[in-house]
DNA sequence: GAGGAGTTGCGACTTAGTCGCAACTAGTCG
DNA sequence: CGACTAGTTGCGACTAAGTCGCAACTCCTC
């Protein structure tokens, strides 16, 4: 049965799964990213985190993003760098999708097709690379903002928009 | 006519042509970029180009890899972070393609395939998004890291590759 | 060859992320 | 229950990437 839409799962059960320890830290970071509605920044992190649990430092912040890292339990991006060279991390889906960042509005939408999982099945048989993670990150402008702009920013004039359109056939 | 190889255009007449200035660093910079074998990162950048142009500063480098970056002559990567923080560059290709990334190895392959520019196609399509960048970077374990360690690292024991190999039907 | 817009070097600054070590604590075992 | 200990944390100092303002310089045009 497939679903459209994208699941997260619970981080904190995948780490008591695994028989890895739940401290009170670890408990209000995971907490902070799976309830936050957008994707959060180390610094944003500590931030939030330190609302449910006051102790929180930040070297714990890294060395927790670390270890969900290395379980593959999030997914590390940096959304086209839109806001400085900070990372931002989301609790991962059960589908892989891509993220597409509006450099006008600024505005990150999360997007899947089947043809991902295509692409990657292609990755894996044609180089014989068995995939751990994957990035996929698009920038460029949003279709509210080409509407608004009549075109695209930075093109300059040319409605450059209807260009890709047309490469979209 | 389709070639499969990747050609790399020449920065300096694309910069000339849009009637840029060409400066003894800038041509330094590009020189290196486009003769360099693999990616290179910022810090590398400025070594490398010190050797043609001894004056070359810091702050010119990260200057300069910005304006070729709003030319879209130059593509921004992180490789997975295989590396650490920084980040790398290359010249644009005349079609896009990903970045394999062995975090065993540390070897990075790059591969093509149509079904990538379908991709992209669709995204712009589907979400009416105009594309100005891609970057599409896969972490894992390459072929022969595979063979080599008969199944995948970070599953520990479990041949997992074998399990990527049969996703891939 | 002179003029000026655009570029650069310098150096101080900001910010992300790391590390070693002593103190603490979650979970286990008796 | 209470003690034990491997694993985790806080602290604070550190590194490294990247930015910025300003004065000096230089590429290009005329």
């Amino acid at each position: 049965m497939e679903s459209n839409s994208l699941e997260r799962r619970s981080l904190l059960q995948e780490l008591m799964l695994r028989g890895i320890r739940i401290t009170g830290q670890r408990k209000a970071l995971i907490e902070t990213i799976q309830e936050a509605d957008c994707h959060v920044d180390a610094a944003t992190l500590l931030t939030l985190a330190r609302k449910r649990d006051s102790r929180i430092n930040r070297a714990t912040v890294y060395r927790t993003l670390e270890l969900l890292k290395k379980l593959r339990l999030i997914d590390e991006l940096d959304l086209m760098h839109l806001n400085g060279e900070k990372h931002f991390y989301e609790a991962k889906t059960n589908i892989d999708h891509m993220h597409l960042a509006c450099f006008r509005c600024g505005r990150i939408e999360e997007f899947t097709t089947p043809l991902f999982e295509r692409l990657k099945a292609e990755i894996a048989r044609q180089n014989g690379f068995h995939i751990r993670v994957v990035r996929l990150e698009v920038g460029g402008q949003c279709s509210k903002c080409c509407a608004l702009a009549k075109g695209c920013m930075d093109c300059g004039e040319e409605a450059c928009c209807k260009a890709s359109e047309k490469a979209a056939i």
